[in-house]
Formats: structure tokens, C-alpha cells, sequence
DNA sequence: TCCGAAACTGACACGCGATTCCGTTCGAGT
DNA sequence: ACTCGAACGGAATCGCGTGTCAGTTTCGGA
């Protein structure tokens, strides 16, 4: 199994290695001066390569700023399952800890990098139908987690019988969204944007 | 008065209104096949007009999608602002009223054409980086506004006493986002977005 | 050390679309 | 009907960035 793993080594392994460095220099790209501005040889330069040798490892310019995708969307939806279940709690309390938790691990991929929520929700919607729908999908995907941890919550009775856990769900994520959005510009505020989502959850705004 | 808004007539008029007309073709243009992907040639083909023509009514490309936006985000304001002053309420009910009232109204222009938050949300922010400021102006204008309503509401006593307007302003509006991108598969879902929304602002999720 | 394959390079071909420009058309005033 | 200036159309210009390719370099193995 190792073997088959890993097939040749030396040579290989570099090839790898110069493929990653690709994508990472294409997300920097990308981010800083967008799509559409950026050439192959932007891309190229960065790295000091020939940007013939670009084409060896992407199809093309399109190819790369899927992969690019691929790697974010990646990062956050580990973030969003990892350690998390939606059944692991059972009380109110716990179900709070546990939405702390996936904030705060969320909070950190958007807010120590505000490249990430620029590429992924400035940029690439607005390159092609494709990717808009890429983006889609990684909504609806968030909506369906959410709303998974809603119905258990309402299914063990900590949370109001009559939530429409749907279109909450797509509330509450809209909220999250809010948050990736503001800390473009602010990124200081995460902290206390996070805070101010989760007592709007759970409280409401209005008065006792 | 009425002569110096209107120096000569006609030509003139003719004049504004192919002007207005390209400003709606670009909209179009932008709006289904993207800004990159349209030409200065689709846009005046739409019309059946020369391209050359387009560039005796605006300087370049760059110029009308601002143009394009300006009239969008003019609707929106006009929107947020119209008969709807955050002192005009004074209790929870009417607040809540009111709210309904403007959700409505943002239901409507985002709702009845998908292409408006397409626009504003998925190409606008994609151009470049001056347009990307302009989409963040935006928001900052919808939170300093719902902030507004949410400190007028702290004040009377019928909001949280302890409530943080600001970064509530901003959660609440990214639930008004969710819903406008949810808006762009599930137009049917609309309303019940706009009530789930209202529930967790007022009421939140947990079981009583 | 030498050989051949694989990787790299960057000049070049090419297509595309923004913008220009000038000959043509239109229309108001006489 | 005639003139003149403004508006129009679309062929031509121009620059740019993608993707290709043939020559060059690198490197592992004999």
C-alpha cells in the first residue's frame, strides 16, 4: 500500500510540492488583485517560474481558480464537521458551547485572513455562472448543517417546537455571512460580532 | 423654473431617454451574462444601435456599471428610507410593523427580480476594487440605519437595555443578506424567509 | 562522465474586445 | 428644398493576455 501511495519519490514529490506552491500563489493573486486582473504570468512571476510551465500543472486559467476553490472550500467545510456532530449534545447549555465552538472556528479561517471571504464571496461569484453556482452549493450545503442541528435540537425539546428550521437555518447562516462580510473592514470586530449573533439566536432583541 | 429644468426639448429629451435606455440594457446585459462577459457590442446590439454610439452617452465600460449600480442602490435606500423613520414607532408592536413593512419592501425589489441582488451581490464586487468599496459602503449605510432603529428602540425600553445596537445592526442585516441570496434559487421561499427572520430577531430559538 | 527523458522557458501566434475615427445620415431652422 | 451642425454606425486600430511550441536545461541512471 505504501508503495502504490507513493509511486516514485524525489522528482515526484516536487512536482507536488511546485503544484500546492501553484495554488497557493494563485489564491494570493487572485485576493489581492482579482480574477480578472491577474494574468498567467502574474501568477508565474510570483513564483519565478516561466509561465509556459504553468500550463504543465493547470488546463488553464480556469482550471486553477477551481482548485484554488476546492481548497478553501475544503478548510471550511472541515471546520464545519470537525469534532462537531450535530447530535453530540442534548441540552441548551451544550448546544450554545457548541455553536461558540463552530464560530469561533469559523471566525478564525474568515477573520485571520480576510482574503479567504474576499475570494470566496467577493470574487468568485462573479466570474463565471459555474462558480456562482459553486458558491450556491456552498451555501445550501451550510443551510442543510444548520438546519440538521436545528431539528435535533427541536426533536430534544431545548429549542422552540415551532422553529421553521429551514429557513432559520438560512437566517442564522445569513448571520455568519453578515459577520464575514463586516470583518472585511473590520477586523477587530469579529469577537464582538460573533457575540452579538448568538444572543440575537437565542435571546431576541427585545426586552424582558 | 420649469424652463430652466427643461432648457430645450425634443432632441434633448430623445437624448435622455436613449441614455436611460442603455443604462437598462447594460442592467440586462450584466445581469445574465456577467460584466466581463458582455461587450460594449452587446449591450448597443440589445438596443440596435452602433457600439460607437454607447461611447457619445458614456465615457467607457467602467462608467455605465456605475451608473448601472447607482440606480440600484438608489431603489434600495429609497427603500430603507422612505415613509419609514425610526422615531415613527414607539412600542414593539409598531416596531415589529414596521419592520415587516420594510422587509416587505425589500422582498419586493430583491424578490420580484432575482437579477437585482445577482447584480449587486455576484458581479458588482468582482469588478474591481472601487466597486467592491462601493457594495461595502452599502452595507455600512444598511447598518448604520438598522442601527439607528435598534438604538431608538434600546432607548424607549422596548429593545434589550443591554443590547449591542451596532453589531446587532450588523447581524440582522446579514439575515436580510441570507435571505436576498437565498432569493436567488428559491424565489418562492421569500416570505417565509422574511417571517423566520423576524421570529429569531424577536423571539430567538430557544424553546420557551 | 555521458545519455536520454522529462521539465522548463519565454518568444510568438492568435483571438478578442475596448476604444477611436471618419464618412454618412438626420433634422431643425430658414 | 437647402444648409449646417449634431448624432450615428461600424470598419479599423490597438493593446493585452491566453495558450503553444521548439529550443534549452536539468537530472537520474548507467
Amino acid at each position: 500500500m505504501t508503495s502504490s501511495a507513493e509511486p516514485v519519490s524525489r522528482a515526484e514529490r516536487r512536482k507536488q510540492e511546485l503544484r500546492r506552491e501553484i495554488i497557493d500563489a494563485a489564491f494570493d493573486c487572485f485576493a489581492e488583485r482579482g480574477y480578472h486582473a491577474t494574468g498567467i504570468a502574474d501568477v508565474a512571476a510570483r513564483l519565478g517560474i516561466g509561465h509556459g510551465t504553468f500550463y504543465r500543472y493547470f488546463q488553464n486559467k480556469r482550471d486553477i481558480v477551481d482548485h484554488v476553490v476546492d481548497d478553501l472550500v475544503g478548510r471550511i467545510t472541515g471546520a464545519l464537521t470537525a469534532e462537531n456532530a450535530p447530535d453530540a449534545v442534548s441540552t441548551l447549555a451544550e448546544y450554545r458551547e457548541q455553536s461558540a465552538r463552530i464560530g469561533e472556528s469559523l471566525g478564525r479561517i474568515f477573520g485571520e485572513d480576510p482574503r479567504v471571504p474576499r475570494l470566496l464571496l467577493f470574487e468568485a461569484p462573479g466570474i463565471d455562472r459555474a462558480m456562482a453556482e459553486r458558491i450556491l452549493d456552498l451555501f445550501d450545503l451550510a443551510a442543510g448543517l444548520t438546519s440538521a442541528y436545528l431539528s435535533h435540537g427541536v426533536e430534544l425539546g431545548y429549542l422552540r417546537a415551532d422553529l421553521d428550521v429551514d429557513n432559520t437555518a438560512r437566517a442564522i447562516n445569513g448571520m455568519i455571512l453578515g459577520t464575514a462580510i463586516s470583518s472585511l473592514r473590520m477586523p477587530e470586530a469579529q469577537a464582538a460580532q460573533s457575540e452579538a449573533l448568538r444572543r440575537v439566536m437565542y435571546d431576541g432583541i427585545a426586552a424582558t
